[in-house]
RNA sequence: UAAGUCGGUUAUACGGUCGCGGGGGCAGGGAGAGCCUGUCAAUGAGGAAAGUCCGAGCGUUUUAGAAACAGGGUGCCGGAGAAAUCCCGGUGGAGGCGACUUUAAGGAAAGUGCAACAGAAAAUUACCGCCUAUUUUUUAGGUAAGGAUGAAAAGGUGCGGUAAGAGCGCACCGCCCUUGCGGUAACGCGAGGGGCUGUGUAAACCCCACCCGACGCAAGAUUGACAAACCGUUUCACACGGGAGUUUCACCGAAACGGUUUAACAAAUAUCGCUGGGGGAUAACGGUAACGUUAUUCGUAGAUAAAUGACCGUACACGACAGAACUCGGCUUAUAGACCGUCUUAAAAA
RNA sequence: GCGAGUAUGGCGGAAUUGGCAGACGCGUUAGAUUCAGAUUCUAAUGGUUAACAGCCGUACAGGUUCAAGUCCUGCUACUCGCA
């Protein structure tokens, strides 16, 4: 997932955060909001443990994402909130974010 | 062999595919600029990166300069080091059969405070008791052995002594003074003398000695407008203001006018600070050691919503605690498993 | 990243200089009042125990002291400030 696909200004944060809408899974909280560019933002606090625990879930994170960028037609501003776990893994990211994809109909 | 003691090392390894961070080479595009694209081979978290408990560099504040007070810190001796409350070696105390561990360890005879309850009394004490005289139950005197209270009761134990007792006398121990020897020193070992009122607490205030200005990379710097900085000229003045505890001293003047500086971007990192530094590794020499000196060699993260992940294969001990955010030296705390060495005790054998 | 603070019953919140921990309020439980309930009144209320005594107990682990909620050190959790 390079650069360009990261979501970064905290303007940004806020307009998805205020303005954006949300899907609900298993493990993930998915916030949306219409604009130019594919742009994916995670939110990961404290309560997910320390900063191990905290890099690790974003990686997976960023992975699972980096999967589904080629099929996302419309463009839209993501931000992902996982849920407080005790353990985490790819395999459940990636299906929850196809899930919410398929009800959102982001796909193609 | 068992139980222990102290110290050290390591922190999954190798290969393949996709992906991420910061650079570099090559090729192409472009007037030009890492401005864009492609590609190649390298490179990319720790022993604690953590807590932020100390110290230092560095930055800002007047170049942090002088003195006094306030405030804070440290406190056996010697050494190492840029420095430190750390580190190394020793001394005394405490604990352990021992290897060894541990210790904020100056001053209570400068002064003040506190010592609840209990007890007669908590610092020049006398309730019961004991003894003597008077007397028959008091009064006066002597005394601090015994009782009782307490965490603590006025050097301890024994013998002598006495009306009863008491360092009143003696012996041993303790304390103080003098002194000899050893040690750089803390101190240790010994000799002689003194009968030796004076509790504990300074991690209570405090005294003594030594040290410390404050704030921190979210420090701070650069680029626009308002403005600011610098330079020059003129005028005014010795007052006011300027340091993030206070006072005094030192130091720095103020206003007006003229000139010079100004590519883009406007973001809570656009650029700098931002990584080569008291660096690491190995060897030799000096030192008990911390560490020092010399030689050789290595080139080693620099992000900013913030880089290490996913999948597959092989091996085994089946992988703990855990993620750089200016840098370095210590401390403290978390930590699976494996390996190496040191010494001690007990048992057995020789 | 840097700096500062707080922690005491079920909850809020006291405890002068270190000297009997839990004042006071709320809540809870039991009893009384009532036909019943509310209100009111009384009692109990940290743990261990059937109960008493004793022991333990101020986030946790040590230290100083005769004695620690209080002083010192470490540590954990939470809160606040700084562009």
């Amino acid at each position: 997932m390079t650069f360009d696909y990261r979501l970064k200004k905290e303007k940004d944060f806020n307009l998805v955060f205020k303005k954006g809408k949300r899907l609900y899974s298993e493990s993930l909280t998915v916030v949306f909001f219409p604009s130019k560019q594919i742009k994916a933002g995670f939110a990961v606090s404290k309560k997910h443990g320390g900063s191990v625990k905290r890099n690790r879930i974003k990686r997976l994170l960023r992975e699972s994402f980096r999967s589904f960028i080629p099929n996302l037609g419309q463009n839209f501003f993501f931000v992902f909130i996982p849920k407080v776990k005790t353990d985490y893994s790819l395999a459940e990211f990636k299906d929850c974010m196809n899930k919410m994809f398929k009800k959102g109909g982001f796909f193609n």
